[in-house]
DNA sequence: CGACACGTTGATATCCCTCAAGGGGAGTGG
DNA sequence: CCACTCCCCTTGAGGGATATCAACGTGTCG
């Protein structure tokens, strides 16, 4: 039942056992790619979807003077680019971090799906609105909060989400970003989102080497991030 | 015929007679609110979502240290909060720039629509996800742009929508933001967006005084703030 | 062992912010 | 009709945050 992990982040409204079912049915195949390879290119015609399974994806854009500027992180259970049935593209790239597993979900299948259930499609919509919140709380973030926030707020918002999917061991969590990545997702320079997270270890606020996070003052961070997470509509 | 209006910033796919006047039927009545006041308020219960008829609206969140982000401007025909109906409240304040008039469409008349139509739910769905485009655009604009290139592509973006609903004279435009408005949307100090606005005035590529822009030289505008309207879909 | 990617740190440069002052226009009240 | 106020725009000076450039260390992998 690969459908299942479908809004594991979102308990409520909870998936019925028929609509759950009718997820599963639309599957068409899963696949695989490797870290650091590219899943959607901008602008492609596109006729399917993908549900993440595992591993971590991102999406981002490249801008003409060679910055990039990541827009989201993706972990098992999003529906990476369902954004893509309405729009029929995508406006920016989709990339798998790590190595990742997918559920291809047809265009078509999810057609099908939206004729057959009102409640199931504003669940796929809703979806894709939780996402485009995550996208305004980095516009503030990276337009309203000095560099050290930005940061802490990267890593409040991973630690919320990782533990709703049960990706976190206590307040450790696998987190394989480079500091290059760090550094395109909050606006920043690599250089200086090193010395920001340097900001964050020495006080024992947050430590973060090799790809794994681990928080030492939970509620520091928070402060420091402003982070809270109603953006997120985890209720 | 207020629906009309929903959705001439986007002619394809168009809305049939029949579908017109489903949105129409969703009307509840129509509400007018005075320039700068407050339309929706962050994390309050909704019940009802806004069509724009006139005016522009605009959304923010405000940050703990009293800094503003503008996540988005809104013109007549957009749908400024579809996104409550799926998510049921909104993580940030929506806004009234000018003197605005709205169409109220309650939450149970558009669950009516989406049981009836699942074509205008996807046209509904696809309205919300344009909005989130731009929301990546500007986050991308402003993670990383730097400052001269973020206000000329606000320029570029207000310029090609408000084109697309007959709000231009050649290319001037009525824009009535302040500086201060300016600066909020693309994460810099009005100080420093003025700055800006000259190092576009100078060389005579737009103009910008008492609320009203004119564009000298549109593709060295649009070179400046690599602006390529691929993210509004338009198509 | 060499190549390479990533992390760390220092020195310097630049962008943008902050603070401050003054000007202009619109509205208001005498 | 004029004085006053307030908001917004404009400009200058100085400072702070972040970028750039550069060097070196470390770990990994072929």
């Amino acid at each position: 039942m690969l459908s299942r992990i479908f809004l594991t982040a979102h308990p409520t409204p909870r998936l019925s056992d028929e609509e759950c079912a009718q997820l599963e049915a639309a599957i068409a195949r899963t696949v695989n790619f490797d870290a650091r390879s590219i899943i959607v290119r901008e602008n492609q015609p596109l006729t399917n979807c993908t549900l993440l399974l595992a591993g971590i994806a991102y999406r981002y854009k490249d801008t003409e003077e060679g910055k990039r500027q990541i827009l989201a992180l993706h972990y098992p259970g999003d529906f990476v680019d369902l954004h893509s049935y309405p729009l029929k593209r995508l406006e920016h790239t989709v990339g798998a971090l790590t190595a990742v597993q997918m559920a291809v979900v047809p265009h078509d299948a999810i057609c099908r799906l939206t004729e057959t259930s009102s409640r199931l499609t504003e669940l796929l919509w809703k979806s894709t609105l939780v996402d485009a919140a995550m996208n305004r709380e980095w516009l503030t973030s990276v337009g309203a909060r000095a560099g050290v926030a930005r940061v802490a707020h990267l890593f409040c918002e991973a630690y919320v989400r990782l533990r709703m999917i049960g990706g976190t061991r206590g307040w450790t969590f696998d987190f394989p970003l480079t500091q290059l990545d760090l550094g395109e997702a909050t606006g920043l320079t690599s250089v200086h989102a090193n010395r920001m997270l340097r900001r964050l270890r020495e006080p024992g606020i947050l430590t973060f080497r090799n790809g794994v996070a681990s928080i030492g003052d939970w509620q520091k961070l928070c402060e420091i991030a402003e982070f809270d997470d109603n953006y997120l509509f985890l209720d």
